[in-house]
DNA sequence: CTGCAGTTGGC
DNA sequence: CCAACTGCA
């Protein structure tokens, strides 16, 4: 018998672990409920319920094959061994198989899980999944790991050119064995279940991931460049809840892309290359993750920036987290993370600069409120993108370049779209005077917004001084 | 050693 | 024009 462990990759197309176990022999799934795990990651309710939701989908799809699904709880990852070793002896297991994760605690759980199956006779089998490339392999003529984008880039298409990675092969119905799948938990204990409004947002399900990529591979991905930078407009993907779950593969998102380009990276649609090097920034910051292992220990990668004087101003910090600081398009961005557990990437950018920077908060507050309601929350990515925002990350902005949110309203949200979408406090107002209301105000009533929390001006100079009062090689 | 390049700007 | 710096080949 084989066993194929899932966790973050809830799909039956292309999972090479799933697809290499079938190939094997009869076959049977296991997935692992681990609450308090979660809860110390921080991981968001809308994310463990997508987990759930998709669960269910694919439960379904692994019946139709025949596979049964058995599910495990246990409150840490401490008793994760221990829990797949009862069932390898309950069923008989030769092999347990599973796709790689990145991160410190998940690679000591799968450590620990792999030498107690040793000890205990059963076989274990790791695959590479999520990335196109072992983290490690890609590397530096010195042997380091990358520290910058470009070059990693660079590495990363010179091996897509020579070889492109192949797709799994498709699981074919195996024999019923027998075997019941276990119902799947409606509820976790210390999760919520989010509002119908969110889940409707994000259904769940492969047919879904798939849709939305072929939708936006044949109407948007040409335009991508332009689009995405405007959030009051569908011009990304929304593919990274499906992506963060492994509800999707990256590899099928590269083959989409690049079929749409006559398999050409380097030529054809801009929009296309633009999109797969937001594939290779994903892989970038896992990789990043594996190799200097500090920022997952909530270490800023660049080591002096920990001298910052960052302020403890709790009362700014949640104004900011709930949309309340006077300056629309964060606010409008702010409400549409609470709302709908995503957030546009370029106002993740501009709300980021505008905690880490004006606010002078510590970028791990901000970080730390985006897992717990990002629906796609992801460790390598949210925490690399913080870090780039707060100037103390690989490859950061220089902490010189401080967005004006603001201006960012005007050049992006033109029209303010995207704010009385959802302030609807402002819908009144003209376009010229939606994106700082109070700059006008008694010409207008602003129906109770509130006045900025901060100036903006004094705040980028007080920014400004904190990163140049480090010493010189983080600048 | 040298040369080159660097996600997403603001004033 | 800011402010030079670092990573990498």
């Amino acid at each position: 018998m084989q066993l194929i462990w899932l966790r973050s990759d809830l799909r039956i197309s292309d999972n090479t672990a799933l697809s290499t176990a079938t190939a094997q022999g009869p076959t049977i799934a296991l997935w692992i409920a681990s609450p308090e795990q979660w809860q110390a990651h921080d991981d968001a309710p809308s994310k463990v319920d997508f987990w759930i939701r998709n669960l269910h989908d694919l439960r379904q799809a692994l019946e139709r094959l025949n596979i049964p699904l058995l599910i495990r709880h246990t409150d840490t990852w401490q008793q994760v061994p221990e829990t797949v070793l009862e069932v390898c002896r309950m069923h008989k297991v030769q092999t347990v198989h599973w796709n790689d994760e990145y991160g410190v605690n998940e690679s000591q759980r799968d450590q620990r899980t792999q030498s107690l199956l040793e000890r205990s006779g059963v076989a274990t089998r790791t695959h590479l999944d999520q990335l196109f490339f072992h983290p490690g392999t890609l590397l530096t003529k010195a042997g380091n790991y990358f520290q910058v984008f470009g070059q990693f880039r660079k590495a990363c298409l010179e091996h897509l050119h020579r070889s492109l990675p192949t797709l799994a092969h498709p699981v074919k119905p195996q024999a019923p064995l027998g075997i019941a799948s276990d119902s799947i938990p409606r509820h976790i204990e210390g999760f919520d279940t989010p509002a119908k409004a969110l889940r409707d947002h994000w259904p769940a399900g492969e047919d879904e991931a798939q849709g939305r990529l072929s939708r936006f591979v044949d109407e948007t991905i040409d335009d991508y460049q332009t689009l995405r930078d405007l959030p009051a407009r569908p011009g990304t993907s929304q593919l990274s809840p499906y992506l963060a779950a492994g509800v999707i593969s990256p590899r099928q998102c590269l083959h989409a892309a690049l079929s749409s380009n006559r398999g050409e990276f380097d030529s054809g649609s801009q929009g296309v290359r633009t999109w797969i090097d937001e594939l290779l920034w994903r892989e970038f910051y896992k990789h990043i993750l594996v190799g200097y292992p500090q920022v997952s220990r909530h270490r800023p990668f660049r080591a002096p920036t920990e001298a910052l004087p960052w302020r403890d101003a709790p009362e700014d910090l949640e104004a900011w987290e709930q949309g309340r600081t006077g300056f629309p398009l964060i606010d409008a961005a702010m409400r549409q993370l609470l709302h709908t557990g995503w957030m546009h990437n370029r106002l993740r950018m501009v709300v980021a600069m505008f905690l880490s920077k004006n606010l002078l908060i510590d970028w791990r507050k901000g970080e730390r409120h985006f897992m717990r309601h990002l629906i796609d929350g992801d460790l390598a990515a949210n925490n690399g993108g913080w870090q780039w925002s707060a100037s103390t990350g690989t490859d950061s902005v220089p902490y010189f370049r401080i967005f004006n949110p603001v201006t960012q309203s005007q050049r992006f949200d033109p029209k303010g779209r995207f704010i009385r979408h959802w302030l609807p406090e402002l819908t009144h107002l003209d376009d010229k005077h939606i994106h700082l209301p109070v700059k006008s105000s008694g010409l207008f009533d602003t129906n109770g917004y509130i006045s900025p929390i901060v100036d903006l001006d004094s705040s980028r100079h007080r920014a400004l001084a904190a990163f140049k009062a480090l010493p010189a090689s983080t600048n």
